[in-house]
DNA sequence: CGATCTTGTACTATCGTTTGTACAGCCACT
DNA sequence: AGTGGCTGTACAAACGATAGTACAAGATCG
């Protein structure tokens, strides 16, 4: 027998079957805060019988209108489909959830209106704090959001001296020119990502100011921009292929999906991956030690950033004022920039060999 | 100069400033509904104006609250960083944004209990209904959705009679087996998915039934289950690789991302993706035509999907019984099941070939 | 054995919004 | 000129939960 639709049980309904006033079913049910007395142990047991035999959930909304805590934090990401973004909102989320928070998200698409928007709406929802993943040199929503006094948080990108949680992505671009400045390359170029992304130009910056170190130049018409993505990666590499002058020998992708997609764009062109021509990703996604061609590449640990986004979080919302927070990168070198793993067939000279990929799971 | 922090302007403050009640700031700045009349255009006027000076933006916990209406959709789906599942969320906040809902989303991570209490968390915030991402034929949370009368709509899998908006997956299976069949294979391997999601099982049924109506068999150890990812589509390979027999000419993997995995596990084994083995996979994700070897595989509607299961959801909550929507799948060919596409070789006989794979955008 | 303290419970106001209804003013009509 | 119909506004009661306070009963003390 079908229960009359839609019709839940209020608190009303619980403190009725257990004889009791809706007073003392809500203290019974959750912990007395403040001056009040709890309830005794078998008034308790006995509310807590009805609430179970009748199936009794707290209403948030009520409960938040009374309280003004919605218990609710907003993400704000490019887009979920973006893997990267996807797997921090994961660890958001179950970062949130551990500290008694649920969470919302929305895709921005990186435009500055969306992004306003869509803070505005969660802000409607009296969401307490914000994780901004699209933070962008673009649109001035986050001083904005810092004038109003809402709470809130940087990860992946970060901008300005907001409190951001993300990868020290200059020592990530460091890492792979020391790979491949190591592994004997002189000419190179590198997919540098969208211009507004602090991911992209960080990895871009820390690569070109090692590469420069090691007195090596690379041309302004081979750091190309471009979206963090595989027909992104394509078209940024087939520019740089018909671009004058001799090919580069090495690519520096700040992205993984970026690489796979010049990794298209080389083999079309006919040069040999890994081979004729050596290539890093970024971000280790899952894919990357798989593809027929496992593609050298930095980790960032993005599950850990969306939690350590909340943890900061939620300290600022308990009235702290953390540092941000930078988290390691590590190089994992495979096929794609390593000929011996290839199959023995060196490219040119012959480079030094070592395995720095040692697997974390 | 920062504002009170954290003190939002109510309808109240509004009112007071446009010199009006609340009751006729509410309909001022919202339509009237019901028997009550309207505000003048002047009263209407001087309300907004203040609103806008004032930035006021309504309460949503308060106004769901009194009008039992909280305007928001749940999702729930194994996990964000699935693409597929990602797209298809994506699909469902535009549509669910347009039709004037917000949506939540929350992994499930393909577990039942977690799947029951994600549920419930989001019953308890009073969505009006839930979009189900992650249906499988374990667990009873469907069935008790039903009789708690709770309106859902399954999504990308379906199960039992629920209304559901999905592929074609029988079909899509189909026309896999047609195209293998067409190039003259006759030793295949299928790369079955979770036994629990219909998307793979019946991806598998499809071309099963289509291959035996032309008269060949699959033996059992050449139909491997696994989980929808690279390293599982890997490991899968793998294990029909290590089977004794002849190896398989053709491989169909119910996922693009396990096919992936699964041309990782063929090069190992000093396998020519397109050339020794024809290889396809499923979904068309965006990575897929961009990759060193363009894979084939079956486009989906992802998009779509989301968009039409929240239609399908606006519908049943205005009380209707709509039908459940299958949406048609398209073969796409691409070099890693055409050794034309490949370089011209051909393993064994030579094909016919034809181009299928008109691109849209 | 009466006064005080403790303990458990209920009463009541409140969060911000919406909505049914009451009411005051105005016009037009007979 | 009196009545009826409109129109625009305000009052007050919800929605469901929580928190401060008042109050009744039992325990404790001199």
């Amino acid at each position: 027998m079908p229960d009359p639709p839609h019709r839940r049980a209020r608190l009303k309904d619980i403190a009725q079957a257990a004889g009791v006033s809706v007073t003392t079913a809500s203290r019974a049910l959750h912990g007395v805060t403040g001056g009040a007395r709890a309830p005794s142990a078998g008034t308790t047991e006995r509310v807590r019988a009805a609430a179970a035999r009748l199936g009794y959930s707290r209403d948030q909304l009520a409960s938040g209108l009374r309280t003004r805590r919605s218990r609710l934090l907003g993400m704000l990401v490019p887009r979920l489909s973006d893997y990267v973004l996807a797997t921090i909102y994961e660890g958001v989320e179950e970062a949130a959830r551990l500290a008694g928070y649920r969470t919302v998200v929305a895709n921005t698409y990186d435009d500055p209106d969306e992004q306003r928007a869509r803070a505005e709406v969660m802000l409607d929802h009296r969401v307490e704090g914000l994780i901004i993943g699209d933070a962008s040199e673009r649109g001035d929503l986050l001083a904005d959001l810092e004038r109003r006094g809402v709470p809130f948080v940087l990860v992946s990108r970060r901008t300005g001296a907001h409190p951001a949680v993300t990868g020290d992505d200059v020592t990530g671009g460091r890492l792979v020119a020391e790979h491949l400045l190591d592994r004997g390359h002189t000419r190179v170029a590198v997919l540098a990502g969208e211009p507004y992304a602090s991911t992209g130009s960080d990895r871009t910056r820390g690569f070109l100011e090692c590469w420069a170190a090691a007195g090596r130049t690379v041309p302004a018409d081979r750091v190309v921009h471009g979206p963090f993505d595989a027909a992104g990666g394509r078209q940024a590499m087939q520019r740089v292929l018909d671009a004058p002058g001799p090919l580069p020998t090495a690519v520096f992708a700040v992205n993984d999906f970026a690489a796979i997609g010049a990794m298209g764009a080389l083999r079309d062109a006919g040069l040999r991956v890994g081979q004729d021509v050596a290539i890093v990703g970024y971000n280790d996604v899952s894919l990357a030690a798989e593809l027929p061609i496992p593609l050298s590449t930095v980790a960032t640990p993005n599950l850990e950033m969306g939690r350590r986004g909340v943890e900061l979080l939620v300290e600022i919302l308990d009235g702290a004022r953390p540092a941000s927070v930078l988290l390691p990168p590590r190089l994992r070198v495979r096929a794609s920039s390593d000929p011996v793993q290839v199959g023995g067939k060196t490219a040119g000279q012959p480079y030094p060999t070592h395995e720095e990929g040692e697997e974390e799971r």
